[in-house]
DNA sequence: TGCGGCGGCGCC
DNA sequence: AAAGGGCGCCGCCGCA
């Protein structure tokens, strides 16, 4: 028996900004409603505080072998903070929940009830009588909470038919296999175990680049009587220049167009930037707008908020960071408030850390630019606990591996052998430097942009944006003849690119019958989702293109991941299932298994997993058991899974005192 | 005043 | 015909 549930809460604390945890443990917040269905007989409650909870309910909670609701976390806490202590809800095991988001994302269909309900039906208007009431009901006005009966009976309303809603959509979608339910558990356990901020740390940051904020936004506005006052305002700024700069520097500031018959846009971001201040006819005045900008542009403020807002009060760990299945293409991971999957690279080691927040402690200057030694203290400001250490795994060259596996060839067993070549000889160079020598090039930069960029189809345009990255310039035709050269000599990915189109464009032709291209299969479904074309990856999982069609001899799909203006009837966005797409697609979404039952592995042999990040774990053992986990982490992340014989991973862990290098 | 769109930025 | 894509977050700006 399946029970779907939504409760409808208020609060004092902001649950955008705080997250679900901290909002769930925090005293002021309480159930303004839950509905109930029944998924096996459809029938309903409506429950509100203060009524005795109708004994039939009790009993289906507790027969129930699935609870869902759509984002399964945020009910969950409600359920267990509030509804079990104060209201008398019968405990129910976590193995229980299902998460209904998670089931529309390895859909691939969008995350929200109401842009997926969008995505499967065009006429479909939101209703926004939802959001209206949870503005007045759910937040506090003037530190009192709005209880007018009328408006409580309209929640409970709205709330029962979010609960239909949901059960209508998940009905069309394809149930969670075992083995997402278990991997959507694995992750709630790692959000539950949550990560260590240095509050203190962050506490100083906050307060020192909200100094520096101010401080900058001064100079500029002295600069500009007053016009603009933020270094943020750039767009504002970026109409003063048009006017003006002089005509032979205007090229500085325009968008790169892909057509001559694009309308030219302007920019002033990263690369504008530096184009303009490499320019000797760059005015002064300009010059120092320009630099304060450069100088102040990230949002290193608001991120060190974000930590302590969503850190535990007493534990002062984040939890809840982690979405299973967050990217719904390839179903890899993804990571909310405490960002863990984008943070800055390049940043302080532990010792400067150390040595920078003494000095912050002390009210002394730390260095400039302020705002760049602020953003490289971020990544430092997660930490292991007293008495404990991170253990950091990442799997060397990943996607480079995958890829070749994948395709199944001699060609690809060539690289293959490469890899295991230099795994066993380091000293004899690596897979970059005999890539550059395949291209009878010597650069090894050249080489590493080429194997990270070069893989999945693209070309000029991947590589230079690649090669921006790791701060390599280079001119237009030159990349265009590295990306000849590597193609010629990784023919094998040529082919298979070749191969994921046909397979995908016959699945579609010829509905039910399985179409492979290396070691993967298509089968396209007609009855599921506007009819989708499934993607079976060696270990079984799927990935999905719902609304899969062929348009003019291409295989189109839905994009979830770009939605329409609201209350547009156009057509849900589409893509093109090309063969570089393909590609990367399931090259992801291997690489996401492989993470997948890493984390089973090792959440169920009760390693202590708080983090992760598409190729990396991170472990937070006590100093005392740090030599034999560093051991076991290395051996779990080389050891293949039986159903990826043939792929050689290599992974050095690493022992930190705080997170980063 | 609050919301959504959009540009910009960072990571894999 | 050729093609790099996937995330989430911040902040401004225009709109209601």
């Amino acid at each position: 028996m399946i029970v779907g549930l939504d409760f409808e809460t208020r609060s004092e604390v902001d649950l955008k900004a705080c997250g679900a945890d901290v909002y769930a443990s925090d005293p002021s917040t309480d159930i303004i409603c839950c509905s109930f269905i029944n998924k096996d007989n459809g029938q309903e409650w409506l429950w509100y505080p203060g009524q005795k909870i109708p004994h039939e309910l009790i009993l289906a909670l507790q027969l129930a072998t699935d609870v869902e609701a759509h984002n399964a976390r945020f009910d969950e806490l409600i359920y267990e903070c509030i509804a079990v202590s104060d209201y008398g809800f019968p405990i129910l095991p976590k193995e229980k929940w299902v998460c209904t988001i998670a089931q529309c994302r390895v859909n691939a269909m969008p995350a929200s009830l109401d842009a997926a309900t969008r995505a499967a039906d065009a006429k479909h208007k939101k209703d926004h009588t939802g959001s209206a009431l949870i503005r007045k009901l759910c937040v506090p006005k003037d530190g009192v909470f709005n209880t007018d009966p009328t408006l409580i009976a309209k929640m409970g309303k709205y709330c029962m038919k979010d609960s239909r809603a949901m059960v209508g959509l998940t009905n069309t979608l394809r149930p969670l296999s075992d083995i997402d339910k278990r991997d959507w558990q694995i992750n709630e356990r790692i959000n539950d175990r949550g990560i260590l901020v240095d509050i203190e740390l962050a506490t100083l940051a906050q307060a020192y680049a909200a100094q520096e904020k101010d401080e900058l936004g001064r100079q500029l506005s002295n600069l500009t009587d007053g016009a603009i006052t933020k270094v943020t305002q750039t767009t504002k700024f970026l109409k003063v220049l048009k006017e003006e700069l002089p005509a032979e520097l205007m090229h500085c500031v325009q968008k790169p167009r892909k057509a001559a018959s694009d309308p030219v846009k302007y920019t002033l971001d990263k690369a504008a930037r530096g184009l303009l201040l490499e320019e000797e006819g760059l005015e002064p005045h300009h010059r120092d707008i320009i630099t304060l900008i450069h100088e102040g542009g990230n949002s290193s403020v608001s991120k060190f908020t974000a930590m302590l807002n969503r850190a535990d009060p007493i534990t002062g760990r984040v939890h809840g960071a982690f979405i299973f299945a967050g990217a719904g293409q390839t179903q890899r991971y993804s990571s909310k408030g405490l960002q863990l999957h984008n943070m800055r690279r390049d940043c302080h080691s532990a010792d400067e850390a150390e040595i920078l927040k003494a000095k912050m402690r002390r009210g002394e200057s730390i260095g400039e630019p302020v705002m760049d030694v602020l953003a490289k203290m971020l990544r430092p400001t997660v930490v292991p606990a007293k008495g404990h250490k991170f253990i950091v795994g990442d799997w060397s060259a990943i996607e480079a591996r995958v890829l070749p596996w994948l395709s199944d060839s001699p060609g690809g067993r060539k690289v293959l052998d490469r890899f295991r070549h230099y795994d066993a000889n380091p000293e004899k160079g690596d897979i970059y430097t005999a890539t550059a020598s395949d291209m009878s090039m010597d650069d090894r930069q050249i080489g590493k942009v080429a194997v990270l960029s070069l893989g999945f189809g693209g070309a000029v345009g991947a590589f230079q944006s690649m090669a921006k990255n790791y701060g390599v310039t280079i001119s237009d035709s030159y990349a265009l003849s590295v990306v000849g050269k590597w193609r010629r000599a990784n023919p094998w990915a040529v082919k298979f690119w070749g191969e994921l189109e046909k397979a995908a464009l016959k699945a579609v032709r010829r509905p039910r019958t399985v179409h492979a291209a290396g070691r993967v299969k298509y089968v396209f479904t007609p009855e599921l989702l506007g009819g989708t074309l499934f993607c079976i990856l060696p270990n079984d999982t799927v990935i999905q293109y719902p609304y899969a069609r062929i348009d003019r001899g291409n295989v189109t799909a839905m994009k979830a991941s770009v939605q329409p203006k609201s209350d547009s009837e156009d057509e849900w966005p589409r893509m093109s299932l090309w063969g570089g797409f393909l590609a990367e697609n399931i090259t992801q979404a291997s690489s996401a298994c492989l993470l997948r039952e890493l984390l089973a592995d090792m959440v169920e042999d009760e390693f202590p997993v708080v983090g992760h990040c598409h190729d990396e774990v991170i472990l937070e053992p006590h100093d005392y058991e740090v030599d034999v986990m560093l051991e076991e982490c290395q051996s779990y992340m080389e050891a293949c899974p039986e159903w990826a014989k043939g792929l050689p991973l290599r992974a050095v862990p690493e022992v930190f005192t705080r997170y980063g290098k």
